[in-house]
DNA sequence: ACCCAGAATGAATGAATATTCATTCTTCGT
DNA sequence: ACGAAGAATGAATATTCATTCATTCTGGGT
């Protein structure tokens, strides 16, 4: 998980301080990817200006073209970093074996996706951002379905852990795992688009008792 | 709820059937927000021109000026009747007293939600480019929230209605709305960003499973 | 038959923006 | 110390787009 939060790094007083740096490609680029998070948070995926993002980076207009080929890669890349973090963050909750008992493994899987690193306005942005674009563009939609496999997969198979363990009836592991990641989804919306409504207090409230209604020995 | 499927109106040959039509104020209005609601289902709200717009109502382009002010309110509305045509039928649905029986009147808010109507890709396709945007934009997030507010308390009311008649213990109305609320919202999202994952068949059984869990004696 | 209010047009304008590339600067290996 | 590889810069270019407005056209009222 990279940091996504650093500030501009040139933002010292006026001293003529722009003495060029000389770094790595791989460092640049993900500079140019954060900064561009950053950007999109504040200012929506329409209105982004390649003007915007490197200077949001602290770095000249030319350098985007240097490491990405274009706008429209920058942009691509920056999706697919976005959905790799949070996915691959789910996945290690999900199949680590760091935590033994399933009921703590949920509640784990619960915290992330609805805690501090995954919730914050920026990251929320971003991804309903692309989500909107999808119907128009296939390549992101490849980049998110990608992704979105693996993780429901995993999801899936803790379900059916969890079935196996507790002994339920009448609970489908696929549908439950479709329905439960829809609402997480739902309630990143919620959060994102109504905060007034809906708190992060009150979102963990309601994931919480969809989980204690399928698996109520596992839960609470 | 206006027809926002109708196509270009002159697309006749290239008879110079050029003829100026004159039409009262409020029919090119809705005229030029079904081509605008195209146009975004088939472009993405950030690829989005007044030329593409105007050409699709087959207008010239100064005529989107003319009715609307700007590109921005042209937009702000299309994203104001969208809202308003969901919710409004919606609403219909839960205060209207077409359907005395409780478990019939959801089943119906089901089959709207996830019918042909609302799931059309062209019109997820617009929802979710605003959600995208409503982070940077305030005006889109109050339009938003303006609706949702109304359909949540009707839907609170629907619920706490069941509940009472069904005497279910541990079930607390405003909870299981949000929960519900976000969970069709999240099966919108999958219908949208992966129809291969999700058929709406299956997203039909997920969101009646979650209400069979929550008043099985009035679901199936 | 005629008139005119206001609806519609689309060429012109000016502002914004992605991309290029000639030039300048750093750093590292020798 | 030195030279070269390549990283970084930003002024210039060409394109695209929203908006304007002088002009043309329509149809209902008289």
């Amino acid at each position: 998980m990279t940091d996504t939060s650093g500030a501009v790094v040139e933002a010292l007083p006026d001293t003529g301080s722009k003495r060029r740096q000389i770094r790595p490609k791989a460092e640049r680029r993900q500079q140019l990817i954060d900064a561009t998070i950053r950007c999109i948070a504040q200012h929506g995926l329409s209105a982004i200006t390649m003007q915007m993002v490197t200077r949001e980076a602290g770095l000249s207009v030319g350098i985007a073209n240097l490491h990405f080929e274009s706008k429209d890669n920058l942009l691509k890349e920056t999706l697919r970093f976005v959905a790799e973090e949070y996915h691959g963050g789910q996945i290690e909750i999900m199949e680590g074996e760091e935590i033994p008992d399933l009921g703590e493994r949920l509640d784990a899987l619960l915290d992330f996706q609805l805690g501090r690193g995954v919730t914050q306005r920026q990251k929320m942005s971003v991804w309903f951002a692309y989500y909107g674009e999808a119907g128009a563009r296939p390549v992101y939609q490849k980049i998110v379905s990608t992704v979105d496999r693996l993780a429901a997969q995993k999801l899936e198979a803790l379900f059916t852990d969890i079935i196996r363990e507790g002994g339920y009836q009448d609970v489908d592991a696929r549908e439950l795992a479709t329905g439960y990641s829809a609402l997480i989804d739902g309630l990143h919306l919620g959060l994102l688009v109504t905060p007034r409504e809906l708190s992060k207090r009150r979102a963990r409230a309601v994931a919480r008792d969809f989980l204690r209604r399928a698996f109520p020995r596992h839960i609470d």
